[in-house]
RNA sequence: GGAAAGGUAGCUCAGCUGGUUAGAGCACGGCACUCAUAAUGCCGGGGUCGAGGGUUCGAGUCCCUCCCUUUCCA
């Protein structure tokens, strides 16, 4: 019976693309996607974009556009990422969507009927200035303990001390600056401490292998803390002015960004549904109907920081909800992935640029199999290794596992004409396959990749000795040794599709061209094909490369970090971007920076480089040409705010005079970053 | 502060419920081979298994203490 499965990621924050980490998960899951597909099960696979919440508002505001452009602006991004890596979603979505909308308000408004949703007056801070009530992040103060300056409003970055931000001593706005006031509001409340939902939460965590034990442990400690560790309620409201999905019959009230962020898993299966895409698939069921069906099976593959969410709010909404909402089946957690062993930061953009990988013309199956072969059904991190990487895709993709095929195919096309034979017994060598095939499946299910692949390559290893022990190049100059020779190349040629076949998950394209170029079969391979000999190949055409130095040193040349702040390593600094000569405030001050609003833009008719910008200074507008079309279109700048040099004198150009200079970032690599004022600025600022 | 995970050859990692001289791949040294978009095979050097105690006939594997790294505490 095949097994329906309906699987997701965890849903990216919309307000940028996607990094390392983000794309490290989706080829977790994808891997194990393709797997259970090889093996004839029916996978739905989809994702979403988590649009809402207060700092996609925010960072819509500051650059003068909606939070839906915003959005939609970030989610045009994101095919380019997912074929680039070959993830293979059934379909992406956004929380920010008519299902999720009417999902959301119906599984609050069913809470609230099962009495699990109730209303507490909740003191907090508002900004004056902003009109609205802010959030932990956007509040700053000196922590009450040590007196640090600065700190954040949950805890203290010097001291380590954790508090509430009504705690902070001279507590601050990041928006405005002011001082914020506390005012009390209404707010709603899920009520987890509900013995329903610890007696239900209990049970579900306890069921076996539906988690990994670590994170059952976890999810128990949390459920039965007390004190200070209690389990508290959730509070699931936020107050206009808010980006998000209205809670019914309460005005000016809108649900939290992590009450609807995972039901947007649902919203993207339901918007799938009505797209028809699973009727394409044979599957003639609703959405309903198909969700409700107690065979289907529910999979999250989320990292180990939203643990929380997804082991104890996640499943104990869904429950109480009742059908046909189900409680997920397996939640799977990884961990994080490191890069030379540094934590990856957004903000100071270290890390691997996934499109920048792309864009260097790295081959995505390398990085594929790299974090395969280091990726296990456990919650630990995996580090990305520039030296490893290189060395582990070109001694085991290279020189083993597509070099068989090199070396065994050539007899086979030129002797025999394409066609294999096998002499003698076949069952040894089949028997081989059908065992380890069993053992590699196991470990795909499991999770356990790194495993699976150290099989694979082990047998690869055997197929090469072998290879090597009949010494085919030999019997290749002895007309009379014919049959041996074409028995020695199949038998290694069979090996090749059995790793092939195994590899497929993780290899996708090699793995298509394998069937369809060189076995000349019509469709990709089953997990079942590891068992079929193959009796005729056609001529081999290489199917891989080696990485390449140059290209990994392009990859993390990239200037990706700010060029301000940081007091560079001397050994890093460079000629090209080394500071230039040292300036007087006075002479800094000359120059007249001001924040601008995009109010159009448009394509330079006869220029490749520039672009035709109307800025608005507050007092006035102007035009200015930007040579910034290789990294911009003009639908991406109109609305958002930027910076520009004033007191520029105007400079007449072939297509106009441009009456100021926009400021972008660059280093050596390709690629150009306009600048942006924080939320909060508005057009004719004086920036000093 | 509380909790969790990890610390095994130069690198990346495997070592299940404790049991013969601690393993693999890559890197390194030597040899062989030439079919393969320099790719393979054989041999070899290399580890006081984070430190120190303890339990045991026997511990990388169990217990205690400590050190280091990472993470979580909504």
């Amino acid at each position: 019976m095949p097994r329906k499965i309906f699987v997701t990621t965890a849903l990216p924050y919309a307000n940028g693309p996607f990094h390392i980490g983000h794309i490290m998960e989706y080829i977790q899951a994808d891997i194990w996607v393709r797997f259970q597909r090889m093996q004839g099960h029916e996978l739905f696979f989809v994702g979403a974009d988590d649009a809402h919440g207060a700092p996609i508002m925010l960072k819509a505001e500051s650059e003068g556009i909606t939070p839906q452009q915003l959005v939609a602006r970030i989610a045009a991004d994101r095919p380019r990422y997912l074929k680039g890596f070959h993830i293979g979603f059934d379909h992406w979505w956004s929380t920010d969507s008519p299902e999720n909308t009417e999902l959301s308000q119906e599984i609050y408004r069913r809470l609230k009927a099962a009495g699990l949703i109730y209303q507490k007056s909740v003191e907090q801070f508002f900004d004056a200035v902003k009109g609205m009530f802010l959030p932990d992040r956007y509040i700053k103060g000196e922590c009450p303990v040590c007196h640090s300056k600065d700190q954040n409003g949950d805890s203290c970055e010097v001291c380590g001390s954790v508090y509430a931000p009504t705690d902070l001593i001279n507590p601050y706005s990041t928006l405005s600056g002011s001082k914020p006031e506390l005012r009390s509001s209404e707010h709603f409340f899920f009520r987890l401490s509900d013995p329903r939902c610890v007696g239900f939460l209990k049970e579900w965590l306890s069921t076996p292998q539906r988690l990994q034990p670590s994170v059952a442990n976890k999810a128990r400690e949390w459920l039965s803390g007390s004190g200070e560790q209690a389990l508290s309620d959730w509070d699931i409201s936020r107050d206009a002015p808010y980006f998000g999905i209205p809670i019914p019959d309460a005005p000016g009230k809108y649900f939290y960004v992590w009450l609807d962020a995972p039901i947007g898993y649902l919203a993207s299966l339901k918007s799938y549904f009505e797209a028809g895409g699973p009727r394409t698939r044979g599957e003639r069921r609703s959405f309903e109907e198909f969700l409700g069906a107690p065979d289907t099976e529910q999979v999250h593959f989320i990292g180990k920081d939203i643990i929380y969410f997804h082991t104890l709010f996640w499943p104990a909404m869904l429950k109480f909800a009742g059908a046909p909402f189900r409680i997920p089946d397996h939640v799977y957690v990884h961990g994080f992935i490191t890069v030379s062993g540094e934590k990856m930061s957004k903000s100071r953009g270290t890390g691997i640029s996934p499109l920048r990988y792309l864009d260097v013309g790295m081959n995505a199956e390398w990085l594929r199999y790299y974090i395969a072969a280091k990726l296990n059904g456990n919650v630990e991190d995996i580090d990305f290794n520039p030296e490893d990487f290189t060395l582990r895709v070109n001694s085991d993709l290279v020189g083993k596992y597509v070099n068989i095929a090199s070396r065994a195919a050539a007899f086979i096309s030129r002797q025999f004409g394409g066609t294999l034979r096998y002499a003698g017994d076949t069952a040894a060598l089949a028997e081989e396959a059908r065992t380890l095939a069993a053992t590699v499946a196991e470990c795909y299910a499991a999770r356990e990749f790194g495993r699976a692949i150290r099989e694979v390559m082990a047998y690869a290893d055997r197929i090469n000795q072998g290879f090597d022990a009949r010494q085919p190049w030999v019997l290749a100059k002895d007309p009379a040794r014919a049959a041996e020779l074409q028995d020695v190349c199949s038998r290694a040629l069979y090996g090749f599709k059995v790793l092939s076949v195994l590899l497929a998950p993780v290899l996708p394209q090699v793995a298509s061209r394998v069937a369809r170029e060189l076995l000349g079969l019509d469709a990709d391979f089953r997990w079942a094909d590891a068992l079929v000999l193959p009796t005729q190949i056609r001529p081999y055409k290489h199917l891989m490369t080696r990485v390449e130095a140059k290209q990994l040193d392009a990859l993390f040349d990239a200037p990706a970090a700010p060029a301000a702040a940081a007091v560079p390593k001397p050994a890093a600094a460079k000629p090209a971007t080394a500071a230039a000569e040292v300036i007087s405030i006075d002479e800094f001050k000359r120059i007249d920076l001001r924040v601008a609003r995009i109010a159009a833009a448009e394509f330079v008719p006869g220029s490749d480089k520039l672009l035709k910008v109307t800025v608005d200074l507050g007092t006035e507008t102007r035009t200015v040409f930007a040579g910034i079309k290789g990294a911009y279109t003009p639908e991406q700048l109109v609305g958002r705010l930027t910076v520009i040099v004033a007191n520029l004198a105007p400079r007449k150009m072939k297509v106009g005079t441009s009456e100021g200079m926009v400021l972008a970032a660059s280093g050596e690599a390709p690629g150009l970053y306009l600048l942006s004022p924080d939320s909060g600025a508005t057009p004719g600022m004086r920036i000093s």
